[in-house]
RNA sequence: GCUCCCGUCGUCUAGGGGUUAGGACACGAGCUUUUCAAGCUUGCGACACGGGUUCGAUUCCCGUCGGGAGUACCA
């Protein structure tokens, strides 16, 4: 089944009826922000809860600002996180190509069709000029080139002259827009620029880009970051100038450092690729992401990419900026964590352990490994270090424990725990735990004053997961192993 | 400066003309437990300020203050 969205013309009182389109479209700085990622996961669940389609466009019409290989990255980083686009550079459709710069003729073409028809113009200033009349305090641009004639503007145009072309504003009036989030808007059209849409070196800006390719790949609703809300005016009024109707527009709250500016480097990791390089789960950094400015009305908290397909509404975003707080991303980790199944984990953990030199051959015995240790770490790169005991026998024992819990008589009771577990008929956690309880009476001494001290000797440390399960898992050979190395090193 | 947006616990937020202003993270205490986590219980903690409107404002309106964004031949 499919949903569609209607848009009520009320100029025309006409009805029609169209599928929902959404895009992300990040210009390729070589990484994937994670407001970024906010704002493609917005767009990408308002299209998958309403049938639709998902695009990626990439914005790259800023030839200063190229980076190499910025755009495999981004797309590496939006495919690790699960947000699976329908159209876009390596994936093909309709309205493509979905790259900017390969669609330079069609943006020439619309700059072209507006100065024909006296809503665009060429300017032929320079820089300089522009430069110097910005620090004599200009805001706008004087608008000289306006009163260049038509036939001469042609002429310098033909003759090679270097120039931009620029929208033009009407005067007075004002543009009122409307946002889904932020309800009405309006902009005194007196405030505005004539703005740059296309450059010398003929490639679009932003605003000229923007609007002839949501309107070409049939974008219905333009979901993006707030600080495109202030240039949003400019937008509509092309779209006008083109006959084009405009889409449904959502400006989103910002993502905000912990001081309340902008999220951004300096003030900590931005990039989606960080914090998969951390070890945190895309399932935690997705839901935590949402729930930035989003929430679904009531108390649940943790959610699957598809759980949030079903929940999201764009009615319940909200309009304040949102605080990026790595500790409840932490917590929120960890509950994901829990969620996922150990053999799901298998693939994360297992390059980990083999980069810290552990032999990491038997999968199976990594599962029970990942199924014990889980619940108490927080990063999946936290596996790396609590799981070391579980592939090399302890060469230290934790000093503290060590004073702690290994008292003179310790070696003897340990020897006889040992030889307890060697008889054991099974090597399982029930048979083990009641054989070691066994001997705790016969000694007349708590169970704790044993057990302690076992898992120091196995695993050198003073905590970790249930004890007896543990022992299981490292298996009888071991076990015994480091029992006896333990009672000749710690005496 | 100008324009626009925003303003509930430290943080993410629910709520909305009459509520003991709810939840989550973090923090404190306790319970549980073989340790560590987890879990459970519990504590601390907020409607920026000032005017209106109203019988009654945290909620609606205006202003102030505060914060943010934009103001490029960047996106």
């Amino acid at each position: 089944m499919v949903f569609f969205v209607v848009f009520f013309h009320s100029m025309r009182r006409k009805v029609f009826v169209m599928p929902v389109r959404t895009r992300f479209a990040p210009s390729p700085t070589g990484y994937l922000h994670v407001g970024g990622l906010r704002t493609a996961l917005y767009a990408y669940l308002f299209a998958r809860q309403h049938g639709g389609t998902f695009i990626l466009r990439i914005e790259d019409t800023d030839q200063s600002r190229k980076v190499d290989g910025a755009m495999e990255r981004l797309i590496e980083a939006l495919e690790w996180s699960g947000l699976q686009y329908d159209e876009g550079p390596g994936k093909g459709g309709a309205a493509g190509p979905y790259i900017q710069s390969q669609r330079l003729p069609l943006y020439r073409e619309h700059a072209d069709r507006l100065i024909a028809e006296g809503k665009a113009y060429r300017c032929f200033c320079t820089p300089q000029r522009l430069e110097t009349m910005r620090s004599a305090g200009a805001t706008k641009y004087d608008r000289l080139c306006r009163s260049v004639t038509t036939d001469e503007s042609r002429k310098r145009a033909e003759a090679g002259e270097p120039h931009v072309v620029r929208m033009v504003i009407p005067d007075g009036g004002e543009v009122l827009l409307h946002d889904e989030i932020r309800g009405d808007v309006s902009f005194a059209m007196d405030l505005l620029d004539d703005q740059v849409l296309l450059k010398s070196d003929g490639f679009p800006t932003y605003h000229l880009a923007v609007v002839v390719d949501d309107h070409h790949m049939g974008v219905t609703h333009v979901i993006r970051g707030e600080e495109w809300l202030p240039s949003t005016p400019k937008h509509v009024l092309l779209y006008r100038y083109f006959g084009w109707d405009v889409p449904s527009f959502s400006h989103l709250p910002l993502l905000l450092n912990p001081d309340r500016s902008k999220l951004s480097k300096r003030q900590g990791d931005v990039a989606v690729e960080d914090y998969r390089d951390k070890g945190y789960l895309r399932e935690a950094l997705v839901n935590f992401v949402a729930f930035l400015g989003w929430n679904p009305g009531d108390e649940r908290e943790i959610f699957t990419l598809e759980g949030l397909v079903k929940e999201f509404s764009l009615d319940r975003v909200g309009k304040a900026g949102a605080v990026f707080n790595i500790e409840k991303l932490n917590w929120m980790n960890q509950q994901h964590l829990k969620l996922k199944h150990d053999a799901d984990l298998l693939p994360l953990v297992r390059p980990l352990l083999a980069a810290k030199g552990y032999a990491v051959t038997d999968d199976a015995y990594l599962v029970k490994v990942i199924g014990l240790l889980k619940e108490r770490i927080v990063l999946v790169n936290d596996f790396s270090d609590a799981a070391g005991y579980f592939f090399r026998d302890p060469e230290t024992y934790d000093e503290a424990a060590k004073n702690k819990n290994w008292k003179p008589e310790t070696g003897a009771h340990v020897r006889i725990v040992t030889d307890a577990f060697s008889a054991s008929p099974s090597f399982d956690a029930a048979s083990l735990e009641a054989a070691l309880r066994t001997v705790a009476e016969s000694l007349g001494v708590g169970a704790g004053k044993l057990i302690h001290p076992v898992r120091l000797a196995v695993s050198g440390v003073s905590n970790g997961p249930s004890l007896f399960h543990m022992l299981e898992v490292l298996g009888k050979e071991s076990v015994i192993r480091r029992l006896h190395a333990a009672v000749e090193r710690l005496g």
